[in-house]
DNA sequence: CATAAAGTTCGATGATCGTCGTATCATGCG
DNA sequence: CGCATGATACGACGATCATCGAACTTTATG
C-alpha cells in the first residue's frame, strides 16, 4: 500500500477520534460511507479550498480511515470500513449513526 | 443543574469526539465507567498537575460527558452514560471498548 | 508541445490546545 | 480565627490546527 496508510493494527484511537472530531472531515466520511463507490477528492466539500480539502484527506488517510489511490488525474478515496471495524468494532458505525442525529 | 452541564439534547458530537481524542481524558472516562461510584477529581490521573487535571475535567464536563458536584471540599464526578447514550447510542460503548483494545 | 484539470506543497495567519506554576477561593477542622 | 485540603482562575509557553492563496507537479488531451 502507498505510504501514509497505516496497517489495520496500527490505527490509533486518538488519531481516529481527532480526525472525526472535525465536522468537515466527518461529513466527508459520512458521504464516503453512503456512496460506497470511490469518488475523486474534488467531489467532496465544495465549499472549502483545494488545499484545505487536501489537508483534511491527509488527516483522514494518516488516521487510517481512508484509502487513496491515483486514477488518471484524480485521486480516489475509499472508506476503510472493514479495517477500522476490525480494530475498533462498532466505533465507525456509532459515529456515522451519530452524524445523522446531530 | 449547575452551569457548564449541557442538556442531553445539546451534547455536541464534535465536542464529545474532541474530548475523547485525548488519551488522558479517555483514561479518566474509562476509569469513571469502570468504577460507577463517584470519586473526587483528585483520585484520577495522578501523573499530571492539578491545574491540568482541572482543565481536562472542564472539557469533559462542557462536552456533556461528565457531571460534577461539590461534596465537602471535593468535587465528585459521574459519567453521564445514560444522557450520552440517549443522544448518541452506542458511541460511548464503542469508544470504551476501543480503549481496552488500543 | 501547449493547455487544462486535479492535487500537493509551502508559507502564513489567527485560533485552539495541553501543560505548567502560582495565586486564589471555598470548605472543613483544630 | 488560623490552617490545611481540594479544586479553580490566570497567565504563559510551545505545539498543533484549520484555513487560505500562490506556486508547483502530474496526468491527460488538444
Amino acid at each position: 500500500m502507498t505510504p501514509d496508510h497505516p496497517d489495520s493494527d496500527e490505527i490509533d484511537l486518538s488519531a481516529v477520534l481527532h480526525a472525526l472530531s472535525d465536522p468537515q472531515r466527518r461529513g466527508i466520511v459520512a458521504e464516503l460511507a453512503a456512496s460506497e463507490i470511490p469518488r475523486p477528492c474534488g467531489s467532496f466539500a465544495p465549499a472549502i479550498t483545494k488545499s484545505t480539502r487536501s489537508h483534511h484527506f491527509r488527516v483522514l488517510r494518516e488516521a487510517g480511515l481512508v484509502e487513496q489511490w491515483m486514477e488518471g488525474t484524480s485521486k480516489m478515496s475509499r472508506l476503510r470500513r472493514d479495517e477500522v471495524d476490525a480494530r475498533f468494532p462498532g466505533l465507525l458505525d456509532s459515529v456515522l449513526r451519530s452524524v445523522a442525529v446531530g
